[in-house]
DNA sequence: AAACAAAATGATAGCGCTATCATTGTCAAT
DNA sequence: ATTGACAATGATAGCGCTATCATTTTGTTT
């Protein structure tokens, strides 16, 4: 008669106890019920219900050696981005029974680093990881762990495991030359949270041009602050002061587009006729705004679902078909590069 | 020697071993490092960077009760208004060693329970849930379970334990009363996602109304659909059509605000002088817009890092003193509602 | 040097669950 | 009736850690 610590709470011993079979066959009842009776597997459930009995996860996770949780980490719990693949993933999960442990990166492969070690400590069923830059101890750590794992928000040549996403290099060149094909000459480029993504989105922007042959450094302005409407704004003006010859731009997400326009507003600069102006992203205001924002549309949500369904997928064994999925990206034409007939040529 | 389960992991006990202690004493050195000597201390601490141990939470939580797990609960992993009280906590949580676990309600209470339940079965060191308006079930929940519990983004009488926000009902009525003193004469409301929140805010919207003797119910539109600039766009314009000496509209949030600019603009309504327009949250592009947009500043940021300070403390011994704590608000009067002097009376 | 408190360490026994192997019951085939 | 195969259930022993109590070491006081 030593009983030391009790905790109160309802365990399996008990269900087992008032059910009048043993533990192993309760748990087996509540996890696989297609290895006990019918009757017995009813009469647990009755019980288990009276008695308001649920399993603890810590232990089931210690005797067992794994977890329902998946492990995700995002560079940013405030980025628009994140939230609509978050939105995705919830969605998905929410069927099921795993659970989702966040991680916020800050964009900060360090923190990447302690996260993924942290998370892999608890044995997690499947991680999910924002796009391909990781840091080489975190790329090993991905390597290493003893579940499956999916890198979202890109494309690319050499997956840790599974992949989906799309090309930001592809999908800003094609804005770009969106821009061309309007008969914008003098295409600026802003961008804020100049993170690799960012970078690539950057390098397809410099393709497009220099295939037009109208590639020029002066017209890029890039900062690693956290992107905004204002400083949408103000980047536009400065590039703009710098380079009056300026006739659209660019922008990196479509938070700085929204400034750039407002900016235009305030300037009296008709948008697009004397100057276009192209977001990334998609957001929904895009649409509504006056006149509207043409936008690289992405499919975020999308990756946020069919990532999560590929960890299932994979943990419960049937590993799906593709490993390496492209969502791909659309060019959303929109008043704000509906430039009409203009006559002057400058090259 | 009957080794069964080995999961290759390296464990306290391989730890204790190699130091040439006690596993007991290697979880005293790592828990609490002043029971051990500073010798022992740094033997171990060498011995666990040699071995990379990495403890089991798993574990942990099983031999001691608990874990370092705080359970928030938000009704949205999308609204803007929601990732900016995330990034608060986050940043608080990032010094310490306790561990978000994040819940989607998706606005709505049975979700909120079932979340709940699920959470407290993991024993968490705290519990952040969104709001006033849970479920008799959960609120029982919340008052029964062993650890503190705070609300946040609202103010009342009655929290299950503490508290953290501010009054919707009272920042709706100064934002009115703001309309009213501008001199507008007929105010209306929009507000989507009608959760109680919401409706505090109509509230508020109501009394300022009643007080100015200018109520008028048919000036209110109100929907449960997610809110989006598209859908402020449509909803000022139905209002106003159907009341077309409607001169301002408050707005429930941003988004519908920024909407009801956009439609001004394409149906060629001057801003402020035609009409004037209120946000709600002061979301960063409020600033930025052209003409800049009147909203009602409140402190999302904030609440969560005081949110999760205050749990942290109640949950490490010292009780902050304020248990129920009010962040307020501030209208900040912007361009969208600087009306200049208007002769005509309407009566 | 004796006496005692305080500090440091250890032995033991679980936390609540499941992996593993063992046993029992059931039924068709011989 | 005997055999075997399979389904259903149970006994046992941990998973890796910490609460609890016991013991040893150290320092302080007289």
């Amino acid at each position: 008669m030593k009983k030391r610590r009790k905790s109160g709470r309802v365990t399996l011993s008990d269900v087992a106890r008032e059910a009048g079979v043993s533990p192993i066959t309760v748990s087996r009842a509540l996890r696989s019920p297609g290895m006990v009776s019918k009757e017995v597997v009813k009469r647990i459930e009755q019980v288990v219900g009276d008695l308001g009995y649920v399993p603890d996860p810590a232990a089931r996770a210690l005797a067992s050696q794994r977890t329902d949780v998946i492990g995700v980490i995002i560079p940013s719990v405030t980025n628009n981005v994140f939230s609509d693949v978050m939105r995705g993933i919830y969605a998905r999960v929410e069927e099921t029974n795993y659970r989702i442990q966040l991680g916020n990166s800050r964009y900060s492969q360090k923190e990447e680093e302690k996260l993924l070690q942290t998370f892999v400590s608890q044995r997690p069923a499947g991680l999910m990881v924002s796009g391909i830059d990781q840091s080489d101890e975190a790329r090993q750590i991905l390597e290493d762990v003893a579940c499956p794992v999916v890198q979202i928000m890109e494309t690319g040549p050499d997956p840790v495991d599974m992949m989906v996403g799309f090309s930001h290099r592809d999908a800003a060149r094609a804005a770009a030359e969106h821009l061309i094909a309007k008969g914008y000459e003098r295409i600026g480029f802003i961008g804020a949270r100049m993170d690799p993504r960012t970078a690539r989105r950057l390098e397809g922007y410099r393709e497009a041009l220099r295939a037009a042959g109208r590639y020029d450094e002066g017209l890029e302005r890039t900062t690693a602050q956290r992107s905004t409407v204002t400083l949408g704004s103000g980047m536009l003006l400065e590039l703009k002061a710098g380079r009056p010859d300026l006739d659209a731009v660019l922008c990196n997400n479509d938070d700085l587009a929204l400034g750039a326009l407002f900016a235009c507003q305030r300037q009296g600069i008709s948008v697009p006729d004397e100057f276009g102006i192209c977001g990334f992203n998609d957001l929904e205001m895009m649409a509504a705004s006056c006149p509207s924002i043409t936008s690289v549309r992405t499919y975020r949500e999308e990756m946020g679902v069919r990532g999560t369904d590929m960890l299932i997928q994979a943990i419960e064994g049937g590993r799906s078909a593709e490993a390496n999925v492209d969502l791909g990206f659309d060019v959303i034409a929109r008043e704000s590069t509906a430039r009409r007939e203009q006559g002057g040529e400058k090259g």
